[in-house]
RNA sequence: GUGGGCGUAGCUCAGACUGGUUAGAGCCCUGGAUUGUGGCUCCAGAGGUCGGGGGUUCAAAUCCCCUCGCUCACCCCA
């Protein structure tokens, strides 16, 4: 056997790239109509970058990144994320003196080191958005808006909004020992991962699905109700803007996302069919992290989505991709002899704008049809010595089966009708 | 990282339980059907170290062990 793909990787191949051209025009389309400006940001970082950013004892960085030094042996990583890259490069680019509030977005392969599953891949697409330099209610609300604008424009139906606040630097702290007291004396009755996580990021508790587990948290302290004043009423605008919008989501109070860097608003949109994989999108607000990356404090609210799951949910949903756009002229050749003289019309025609194409081999012109008609060419010219000898070819429809024979020097004029 | 399912032609799969002549089918591909014309039909052909290694046996795709890969789930996420 030769060598094959990596683990969780897949080549895309040209019978479907069609989908992701039309996924990353529809995209960028939507994106612009918001006001967000593409930015790409390399595919390996320092390692140190997504540590402090994502989070020491995040899954993503104790277990899920690919990480290898350089011939320096600095460490680097392939960044498993979007969001620490992209402000990493607005401090490093001084993006802030552009404009005070920036709307960003990114579209590329992100990596992570993770045992492969439906919907689930080591290296795989997103698109996110980041507006970073307000701390408006607005905002968060737009970022929701705009990433259901691009579902909607794909033709995704029937998804789920989750949206829960994780509070901010202050309350959360206050809740985290609220919770941790609660938990305290059941500690014996959780599973044995909660009772790491009772120690590690307690918060991840309520987020178990084991039934014991989830009969302890049903009625634990819930953090909408411990929010500080601002929390609590940034979580009520973001709300009231979507209520406004007339979207349907779902307070889930035990939402709780992988990456440390949230603060306030957290959401997900999840689609059924996808397997145990069903959220094809996610995000938040991080008030924190631009100052924690070295910058000053900027607030900050973004999203992310993957691709290869939005793919998935349009499969299953049935949505009809658009198809491929034949090739204009297939050049066909009665004869080897012919083969300069019908080389030298089809560059004629590609020269014309015209999408053209001939075959190499010494094929029959049988097999040279068979390939126009494969290909989904609509016209073909053929060169054959008796047309030749009065200067003409014949010029076949593909689709009606009529076919004439046209001067060469009027070519040009033909294939514009 | 832990568990379950599965690895036979490019693809979808038979054959495996009850080892035994040149391992099959459909689709795809290539060529042809009186030689200068595609899609349908018909005919022919190409294509396989039966995932890999070891063992049992006169004989292994088939039985046993190991290994690799894929896949689904847990976990986490997109």
């Amino acid at each position: 056997m030769f060598i094959k793909v990596p683990k969780g990787t897949q080549d895309i191949l040209p019978e479907d790239i069609l989908k992701w051209y039309h996924i990353e025009d529809m995209i960028k389309e939507i994106l612009n109509k918001y006001g967000y400006k593409e930015i790409r940001t390399p595919y390996f970082e320092y390692t140190d970058l997504f540590i402090r950013g994502i989070g020491e004892s995040t899954d993503i960085v104790t277990k899920e990144m690919f990480t290898f030094p350089d011939r320096k042996g600095r460490s680097l990583t392939l960044r498993p994320e979007g969001t620490a890259p992209v402000v990493r490069a607005y401090l490093e680019n001084r993006m802030d003196r552009i404009s005070k509030v920036i709307k960003l977005f990114y579209l590329g392969p992100m990596f992570r080191c993770e045992k492969p599953q439906a919907g689930r891949f080591r290296q795989f697409n997103q698109f996110g958005i980041e507006v970073i330099g307000t701390k408006s209610s607005a905002a968060d609300a737009e970022v929701i808006l705009t990433v259901l604008d691009v579902y909607k424009k794909l033709g995704l139906k029937n998804l789920e909004i989750l949206i829960n606040s994780v509070g901010c630097k202050k309350c959360r702290v206050d809740y985290v020992q609220k919770l941790k007291k609660y938990l305290k004396d059941k500690k014996d009755f959780l599973c044995s991962e909660c009772k790491e996580r009772y120690n590690k990021n307690p918060l991840r508790v309520l987020d178990c699905k084991k039934d014991s587990c989830k009969k302890i948290i049903e009625i634990a302290p819930v953090i909408t109700e411990n929010l500080c004043q601002e929390c609590e009423s940034h979580f009520s605008e973001v709300k009231s803007y979507l209520n406004d919008q007339k979207i349907v989501f779902h307070e889930d109070p035990r939402l709780i996302r992988g990456l440390d860097y949230y603060t306030k608003t957290a959401f997900e949109i999840i689609s059924g069919g996808l397997g145990a994989q069903n959220a094809i999108g996610g995000g938040g607000r991080y008030d924190d992290l631009v100052e924690e990356l070295g910058g000053k404090p900027t607030p900050a609210v973004g999203f992310a989505a993957g691709i290869e799951r939005m793919i998935i949910a349009i499969d299953q949903q049935k949505i009809k991709w658009p198809v491929e756009k034949g090739l204009d002229i297939f050049v066909a050749k009665v004869n080897e002899k012919n083969k300069d003289t019908a080389f030298r019309l089809l560059q004629k025609i590609r020269n014309t704008g015209l999408s053209a194409d001939m075959d190499y081999s010494e094929g029959s012109l049988k097999s040279q049809m068979r390939i126009a008609n494969k290909i989904g060419a609509r016209y073909a010219v053929i060169v054959g010595e008796e047309e030749l000898s009065k200067n003409m070819v014949i010029f076949r429809n593909m689709q009606t089966k009529e076919q004439k024979e046209i001067k060469i020097d009027n070519i040009i004029d033909e294939l514009s009708l």
